[in-house]
RNA sequence: GUCCCCGUCGUCUAGCCUGGCCAAGGACACCAGCCUUUCACGCUGGCGACACGGGUUCAAAUCCCGUCGGGGACGCCA
């Protein structure tokens, strides 16, 4: 069902709210489409509802897909043949159109007034009818017309359509019929003169040579409209598929910012310190699969494997578990340097980090990225190491009612000694001195080593302890120890 | 209400088209154990699903019908 055509597909929101899950997927779903056959992804901004749209969420929109890396061929920015990539730019051309339409008759002006329209559809609702346009003004005649634009009526325009059923063949949906008596005379250009969506869709579509209408799921019943633009037209069609929704809860609402907030919000997850390459994981995997078992792919890999024909049909919820297991499992996959610039906006954003980054200073950031290992789910999650960077931390008060309830100041005062007396202070002298102490005392080594990780750390959990120790230094561990044995001291 | 679509573990899914290889596989989450100075990682194990009811068939998660459940659309929004 691949045409001969060219490849070449859209994303096209309207900017009424920064990216979100769904759309992101969507445009996903395109690019990979795209790059998978060689074709052109195109990005074109929707806005024909210049109340709704702003300028803010064009540019959040922008940027957020340059940050998932789905870099568009033509667009805004990228410039392109097809004239402005922005609709509310490209007026002129859909006047012509409506012209076109209205001179060759498939396509007429309406006088009923939105409250009478209104009126209509709730009736038919109350009737248990599909509210549909009756055609009143179908058979007007050239001097209802005059007398009624004289009289300063401001007519909407609707298209004449006929009375046969359409069929939507879609890549994943299959064929789907839209019986006649399921469409009606609907409304392309509103009265104060702006067209509407359906209508600069299908002609932007066609104008931009697009062979591919590849979106979600709730533009499906919109589908038939289009076609019967196109038919109108002359125009070919395009080949549909369309994507089943996200979901935002097992209870089962399409994901939408006015129910979901933040979560549905791809900027988001950015700002939490979750990786591009997770995300784009994430969201492929919603909806697509490549056979029983493949979980990780990467951009290159997703690319080469991509295909329409995998793509389920039934809707999907958006699950964080997933997210931030894949998160996890990317950030452990940087490498050193990668993990440590990945985290470096982190530190900073929290206040542990506020100097540059000197050469010094990024060698013991690497260590200390290195010693935290695998435990970030996020990259935020560098926030938690915060003792590695400052003195100002408070102890956990669950792991000082775990490991320093017998006392243990007598304990760390040993270690103390211990460690102030190293010659050479660094990881392996430490561990070694330390498990002497500890053994040699008929100390059970977690009872030492607990209270001093609360003494250096404030809390129960983290890397190992002597990388702790070796990257604080001595002169910091001996005074987080003085600190700690006089806080217990105290508090006994 | 009307139209359209969907329904496999809590979640993402494989299997469905081309019935038997499925006493339904993988992954996330959860639980337990091992490893270990802690946490995390890793490893091992556990929990856990074909919405329901009919039919067709030697055989149905897979085909057909119905029911129920869920979602989307029904706009001078996109």
């Amino acid at each position: 069902m691949v045409s001969d055509k060219p490849v070449r597909v859209r994303f096209a929101p309207s900017p009424t709210g920064s990216l979100h899950i769904g759309g992101a997927r969507t445009a996903l779903f395109n690019w990979l489409f795209a790059r998978h056959f060689g074709g052109k992804f195109i990005l074109r901004i929707d806005d024909t509802d210049e109340s709704r749209s702003s300028d803010e969420s064009t540019r959040s929109i922008y940027e957020l897909l340059e940050w998932l890396g789905l870099t568009w061929d033509e667009g805004p920015i990228a410039g392109g043949d097809c004239g402005s990539y922005i609709q509310s730019e490209r007026q002129n051309l859909y006047q012509e159109y409506v012209h076109m339409l209205l001179d060759s008759g498939d396509a007429y002006c309406c006088y009923c007034t939105a409250d009478e329209l209104k009126q209509m559809r709730e009736n038919a609702f109350a009737e248990g009818r599909q509210p549909h346009y009756a055609g009143i003004c179908r058979h007007l005649t050239e001097q209802d017309r005059s007398r009624l634009n004289a009289a300063g009526r401001k007519p909407t325009v609707r298209l004449k359509i006929s009375d046969s059923a359409i069929i939507v063949r879609d890549l994943v949906q299959g064929d789907v019929t839209f019986e006649a008596d399921a469409l009606d005379d609907f409304i392309i250009v509103k009265s104060n003169g702006y067209p509407l969506y359906n209508f600069t869709s299908a002609i932007d579509d066609h104008e931009m040579g697009i062979s591919h209408v590849i979106r979600g799921k709730d533009h499906l019943s919109n589908t038939p409209k289009q076609i019967l633009i196109c038919h109108a037209l002359g125009f070919e069609l395009p080949v549909f598929a369309h994507l089943p929704l996200v979901l935002g809860s097992s209870k089962g609402e399409k994901l939408s910012k006015r129910r979901h907030g933040d979560l549905v919000a791809v900027g988001k997850y950015r700002e939490d310190g979750y990786l591009p390459e997770a995300m784009i994981n994430f969201l492929v995997r919603l909806g697509w699969s490549y056979d029983d078992k493949s979980e990780i792919f990467s951009l290159d890999e997703l690319v080469e494997k991509f295909n329409v024909e995998r793509i389920g049909r039934s809707e999907g919820v958006f699950d964080i578990n997933k997210l931030q297991w894949l998160n996890k499992t990317y950030i452990m996959n940087l490498d050193l340097t990668e993990r440590t610039n990945a985290v470096l906006p982190f530190l900073r954003k929290s206040g542990l980090l506020e100097t540059d980054v000197t050469k010094d200073c990024q060698a013991r950031l690497e260590k200390i990225v290195e010693s935290v290992g695998d435990r970030m789910t996020t990259l935020a999650d560098i926030a938690d190491y915060g003792y590695f960077f400052t003195d100002n931390f408070d102890y956990d008060p669950r792991a000082i009612k775990k490991w320093w309830k017998g006392g243990p100041a007598a304990i760390l005062q040993g270690l103390r000694e211990v460690l102030k007396s190293i010659e050479v202070f660094e990881m392996e002298n430490i561990e070694t001195a330390m498990w002497y102490y500890l053994d040699e005392k008929k100390i059970k080594r977690i009872r030492g080593m607990q209270p001093l990780r609360i003494a250096l750390t404030g809390v129960s959990g983290g890397p190992g302890l002597f990388d702790i120790i070796a990257l604080l230094g001595r002169e910091k561990v001996v005074e987080r120890l003085d600190r700690a044995i006089n806080y217990i001291q105290t508090a006994n």
